[in-house]
DNA sequence: TGCGGGTTGGCAGGTTGTTGCCATCCGCGG
DNA sequence: CCGCGGATGGCAACAACCTGCCAACCCGCA
């Protein structure tokens, strides 16, 4: 415990748990946070949310927070709701990519870490440490998040297809062809199928199996 | 609480919890279960299954247990291998379909439990005892198993698919073209297609979509 | 009324996926 | 050696899906 600096310029760290035992003291004073989110659910288990919850409510304003997600989180709109809910409480910005990107925080500029793949057991986490690397993780981020759109004009775009999407996303999930899906819908073939090329878009998708797997993922079938 | 037939004919049941105290001790004294699961999960609350699984045990050979599984579940190998496992342990005998079924049980003829749809909150079952819709139900499951195939036949049939499953899923997984696909797999575009078709013929999917929400649903990818 | 921006749906031509057919190859027992 | 069954891969025809183009339409606005 202590200061991560006291480690490796580079340390894998298991379980989200462990994690929060060795940075989350890092985001209770931190004035720069970017972050790369493929869902809602917070890094850092449960309990030990309301701490930082309220640190972060502290610095709101005061801090910079970048944060990005996934557009086919937007396509539920519980979840979109939600979204724009944090966001302005904790005064962060919010941009989405429809890029896949693993998981990435950086605190200050001086500390990355990056979520590895997530199998059996607990997920690891590399805690990076050493400035050139972070430096490079963080040009990285300025790039794809210059490249993001914002929260608020990308809602805008997919407002209309939300409306749509859940009807569409059945469908699909019963394997019903284009043809049939389209008549039960009481739209035209081709427009059934802009549809579905905008919800494969907004899953960041490019064949319609691997559409089901993130629509699965995400909980919209 | 106390006998299930002092209520309707019918009874919506929330829970697993509720319908254990319901017909719990149904599963104690039955000498023919009939079932259909679409997988491993034990439809009573995991701390109840010590005493059921004891009196399964003890009625070993006594009763006559048959039991139908989605073929998906068989794509991956320790699911398979914990089905052989339970069959053996309990005398059951296990048949794949590759229809999609709701979950059902019958016990002794006489009383039917259908499960409701799984969405927010406790899932609801109906528990029925009203004599023809029962034997209704029952008639259901005997054409359904005789359709169905024997969990070692079919086993053997889908081995060697399994072998390769999960190359062809992740890929398709990653919206790899059949083109790009079947070269990384050192295979011919048809034999990588003949591969998909088996996988989406054991997923029951008719759409690669859909084979994409089952894959995920079955935690394949 | 006329204009401008957006949505729709038909059509065409493309790519991708699905399937049957068949020649070929491999391994195995006769 | 042959014959056999199963797996493979090429080919072809077809079905399904994807997309650019454009005319038609709708709607709000001046």
């Amino acid at each position: 415990m202590g200061d991560v600096r006291t480690g490796d310029p580079v340390t894998i760290v298991r379980g989200e748990e462990e994690l929060f035992r060795r940075v989350g003291h890092l985001f209770m004073s931190a004035t720069d946070v970017a972050c790369v989110a493929n869902d809602l659910a917070l890094w850092v288990a449960e309990r030990r949310a309301a701490e930082l919850e309220e640190a972060a409510l502290q610095r709101a304003g005061a801090a910079r927070v970048r944060k990005i997600y996934r557009s086919g989180l937007l396509l539920d709109a519980v979840s979109a709701q939600e979204l724009a809910r944090r966001r302005d409480r904790h005064g962060a910005q919010v941009r989405i990519t429809t890029d896949e990107l693993s998981e990435t925080i950086v605190v200050d500029r001086k500390v990355a870490i990056l979520a590895g793949e997530r199998h059996e057991g607990p997920r690891s986490y590399s805690v990076i440490t050493q400035p050139e690397t972070v430096q490079g993780v963080v040009s990285l981020f300025d790039t794809v998040w210059r490249s993001a759109v914002d929260l608020d004009v990308y809602d805008a775009q997919v407002a209309e297809i939300r409306r749509l999407a859940p009807a569409v996303l059945d469908l699909l999930g019963q394997g019903a062809k284009d043809e049939a899906a389209a008549r039960k819908l009481g739209l035209s073939v081709r427009t059934y199928r802009r549809r579905v090329g905008e919800l494969m878009a907004a899953l960041g998708a490019e064949s319609r199996f691997q559409a089901g797997v993130r629509a699965r993922e995400l909980g919209l079938v």
